[in-house]
RNA sequence: GCGUCGGUGGCAGAGCGGUCAAUUGCAGCGGACUGUAAAUCCGCCGUCUUCAAGACUACGGGGGUUCGAAUCCCUCCCGGCGCA
């Protein structure tokens, strides 16, 4: 870490690997455990950067591979980096693109997603505009995959993620990796770690050339190895031993697999630095991940479900959409302390989705993100007083009596 | 009054002798969503039956023709338009 980042830890809870802590960035420190909005195209989707700050979020995170294929890196670089292009001075990460080599890949084949559950119907084929038909091409040197514009196709090797994301300039950023299927059988698991463990050598390499970069953004691995406990281990390992910042803990999960996925990682893993639990947000997934050390978050679905109408509450999530809800005048949590919630009825929520306002999913965003964010500054303050058990129980209590 | 076109499921609107309980869109009801191909996608949507299978009632009303009608004929009712 140059001198303009540092990560210390303030707290940790006995009888876990909790920890609270604070990573200093150029544009402002992380009070971890944080959990970071999506803003994939540079935007978290449906709100502006005033109404993402007044939500507390403490930094967002945007897409390598979206940004490179519109607007371009190159445009962003000459608009003075992410920062300014979208006018967000607090920190930002940016992912590498290694998250669609599954999503565009064998998540697109096999249609899973991130976190995939046994016995899961209603898979989703087709809900894209553009259909991309060529497949994800993966060799050593790195990817090759389909524009989700129009088709075309774009490599990525591990220097070029890196040289976008010099280009788009995050405080923080990851190493291109091999997000791989949680389908995939130990032997492919395998060789995509080791792959994935090279690449991470080649984006080191290709960070530390540039001077000036490497000492405005930290690089962070990304541990592979599914759902294996001994791929996993060796993965964080192998990863440890290399000179990263930090630690992104990456690939598809079951649903019942993350908590110990996480727990063997952290056991390999520095205590000294930060570790990262790519795209994973359900709040009784983060009580768990913070408990087995887990500094960071981010996650798309607090965004996406609440454009789609699902909304966090302290008894398990609704679907204002509902018709129940049509002529519901409380808030949406009573609980809740965000703008939608003082502000507006779950009838009045329930009209703008019904009649397709844009508001609505703007209303939505503001809640669901809220909700996430000061459950987890709940998480951190509960730590620090010791009181994090407690509170996992009685939030969980609640909110998981409703939530499959 | 005459002529003409039309009356189809909550709405709009296909269908014009069998493969029609009836295309499609909207509305309605429910579901899914975890490093965003996503303000998206999926399912249901006449009635009865727990599902399936099935049964029943259905294309303005009534009556016909036909093995068989939402589709053809007659008649009545209603609406649009034109002429008086």
């Amino acid at each position: 870490m140059s001198d303009l980042f540092s990560f210390n830890i303030k707290n940790r809870l006995a009888g876990s690997h909790a920890r609270v802590g604070e990573l200093l960035t150029p544009h402002g420190v992380l009070k971890t455990p944080v959990f970071i909005p999506v803003g994939t195209k540079a935007t978290v989707k449906a709100l502006t950067p005033e109404m993402v700050e007044e939500i507390g979020a403490q930094a967002v995170l945007a897409n390598t591979y979206h940004l490179y294929l519109e607007p371009g890196d190159e445009l962003i670089a000459k608009a003075g980096g992410l920062h300014s292009f979208m006018n967000w001075e607090k920190p930002i990460v940016t992912d590498s693109g290694g998250f669609q080599v599954f999503s565009l890949g064998a998540g697109l084949g096999e249609g899973v997603s991130k976190v995939s559950m046994k016995n899961k119907e209603n898979i989703d084929k087709g809900r894209c505009t553009t259909s991309i038909s060529t497949p994800v091409n993966i060799n050593e040197d790195g990817v090759t995959f389909p524009s989700f514009r129009d088709g075309s196709l774009h490599t990525f090797t591990p220097e070029r993620s890196v040289e976008i994301q010099q280009n788009l300039g995050a405080d923080i950023f990851f190493a291109f990796d091999e997000c791989t299927s949680p389908l995939a059988g130990y032997d492919y698991q395998k060789s995509a770690a080791e792959r994935t463990h090279r690449w991470a050598g080649r984006c080191l390499e290709r960070h530390r050339a540039d001077k000036e970069s490497f000492r405005k953004q930290l690089l962070f691995g990304v541990v592979q190895g599914g759902r294996f406990e001994d791929l996993r281990r060796w993965s964080a390992r192998t990863l440890a031993e290399m000179s990263f910042s930090g630690f992104g803990i990456g690939g598809s999960f079951e649903k019942e697999d993350i908590e110990t996925a996480v727990l063997w990682v952290v056991e390999e893993l520095p205590e000294d630095k930060p570790r990262h639990l790519l795209g994973i947000g359900d709040p009784k997934d983060i009580f768990g991940a913070v408990e087995n050390g887990i500094d960071m978050f981010d996650c798309v679905s607090p965004t996406r479900l609440g454009r789609n109408g699902t909304l966090y509450t302290h008894s398990g999530v609704i679907n204002i959409r509902n018709g129940s809800f049509r002529a519901d005048l409380s808030p949406v949590d009573e609980e809740c302390d965000c703008y939608t919630c003082r502000n507006y009825s779950r009838a009045y929520l329930s009209h703008l989705y019904r009649s397709k306002e844009m508001l609505g999913p703007t209303l939505g965003s503001i809640h669901n993100l809220r909700f996430l964010i000061s459950t987890v500054d709940r998480i951190r303050d509960s730590i620090e007083k010791g009181s994090f058990f407690e509170f996992k129980a009685s939030f969980l209590s609640k909110y998981d009596k409703k939530t499959k």
